[in-house]
DNA sequence: AGGCTTTGTTGCGGAACCGGAACGGTACCT
DNA sequence: AGGTACCGTTCCGGTTCCGCAACAAAGCCT
């Protein structure tokens, strides 16, 4: 089966109430951790780094999530102060920077992720096949 | 199968790469979209208050959600000139606000669940099991 | 009635965020 | 070398958000 976004697999089987509540209830746990609660942007720009293939300049990333240049400035200096990522100048072009991913980001990631798929697990499905 | 909640049904399989694939895809979606962007706070007050049992008093939903009670109250505010809540007195208790649904808040979820199914849709499962 | 607790709101100072415009640094082009 | 275009950052004004503390209103209790 091929989907929308050109690869192959199953779909994600999530009914739309399902989804609220998964949303939901990350939204909460987040809230109740101690993890540092991010902008939504900010959020946005971390999983897009990490998730979309290199390389991520700061006017590509403004692009594709339709922000403005200097928010995107702002959310890596953020980022980069908890060090989730990294700058780095493009050696080929020197006026680009490249967002690099960090150990510390992809640990936050993981940590997120599992957050995630544990709450999932706790949702039951009330029409299943979305 | 009974759940963590309580209830039953048949848990949400999601692997962890597929939670986070889902949770950038609807993050950027969001951010193109023209839906007013929401503070995470604000985000899990709305969901809060439409997916778990009544009634909501402010000093519950601070309690719950983690954040202050001026936090709150600065919330249902936005969350009000955006109809999407409404305040009522308590009449048994004149103290107490009670929190509750509209119209509107109502289409706002469904559309915004509508968004996280179309998402998970597009997004293969990785290691399926979860 | 008087005092005490509880509930939600508001004032205040501080911090973070946003977008538009201006700026320095780099690349390209003739 | 000079001119133009592009990139990321910084500056600026305005808005939003937060938590703490103070407050009015309502309940409770003797």
């Amino acid at each position: 089966m091929r989907n929308r976004n050109g690869t192959f697999g199953v779909a994600v089987k999530l009914s739309e109430n399902s989804g609220l509540a998964l949303w939901h209830g990350v939204l909460v746990a987040g809230l109740r951790g101690d993890l540092p609660d991010l902008t939504t942007r900010q959020q946005a720009l971390l999983l897009h780094v990490y998730l979309s293939p290199p390389p991520h300049t700061v006017r590509g990333l403004a692009a594709t999530l339709n922000m403005s240049k200097p928010a995107v400035t702002r959310a890596l200096d953020r980022l980069g102060r908890l060090d989730f990522v990294r700058r780095k100048r493009d050696e080929a072009d020197k006026r680009n920077i490249l967002v690099q991913r960090t150990v510390k980001g992809a640990v936050f990631l993981r940590e997120f992720a599992e957050l995630v798929a544990r709450t999932a697990a706790d949702i039951p499905t009330d029409t299943a096949a979305g």
